[in-house]
DNA sequence: ATCATTGCAAAAGGTTTGCACCAAA
DNA sequence: TTTGGTGCAAACCTTTTGCAATGAT
């Protein structure tokens, strides 16, 4: 919890308990949540707690570094607090969304912006397909 | 316009003029327009067409795979007729779209596969950045 | 003639905003 | 004490839905 805060003072952002849980649980989960989720996991513990603090607290974490946003193709974002650029994959069954740490990312990276003469500044990979458990 | 409707007829779909028109429009455009944006192209030369059609022309288009969603991190979704899986480079500044075809796309996608364990069956890899043209 | 598609309006998400109150610094 | 965050409700925007009228086959 002590890391939490202070990772917050280092961004000047104000700390409250509404940040700090917010941002606490998206450092401890890989189920990249939806607000809906996020705001209903956390109304057992704070009940007051309202889905307008959630929605602009993301937005100050994003706009911070601190966590990021994905969109899968659903009609909602999900919420990432890892912020490194990796890959995504989702399974299509059970819809859940895992993070990939692979070592040919950058390669790819810096293969694309050499071929566009774009001035990449981060990327967004989406892999869609049945995972290993829902294939049985 | 014979190649569209054919292929509409190809799929079983009911020919009419909203579907010609849209799915032609789509064809021949590269800027990945969202809803929003082809309703009021439309709306120039078929007044009478209503967004809940274009709405659910483009639900039928994208299940019979002739057109595919893509969603760049916006709250609305754009289309794309080509529908073989190529990447796409957003400029951050201009927020153009364009479509990106590369060699290495397929290598990556096995790579992927064999690294995971899932069955794949397809990929979104969107890239951001500055394109030439707004560098100056 | 049949049956799917269209257009309209209403409803349903998801997200943003304005403002009074409250809490962190 | 000042500044900015929170909570509530209303508004907004994108997308979906129900249904009667219309059009494609």
């Amino acid at each position: 919890m002590l890391m939490t805060k202070e990772i917050l003072r280092q961004k000047k952002l104000k700390v409250t308990p509404q940040r700090l849980s917010i941002f606490y649980m998206l450092k401890n989960t890989t189920s990249h949540p939806s607000v809906e989720t996020i705001y209903s996991l956390l109304r057992e513990t704070h009940p007051t707690m309202s889905l307008a603090t959630v929605y602009k607290t993301l937005s100050v974490l994003v706009d911070a570094n601190l966590v990021q946003q994905i969109n899968v193709g659903e009609n909602s974002f999900r919420y990432d607090a890892t912020v490194s650029p990796h890959p995504h994959i989702i399974c299509s069954k059970c819809n859940e969304v895992h993070d990939l740490h692979l070592d040919f990312v950058d390669e790819f990276f810096y293969k694309v912006q050499e071929e566009t003469n774009f001035k990449l500044s981060y990327q967004k990979l989406y892999f869609y397909g049945i995972c290993p458990t829902c294939q049985h």
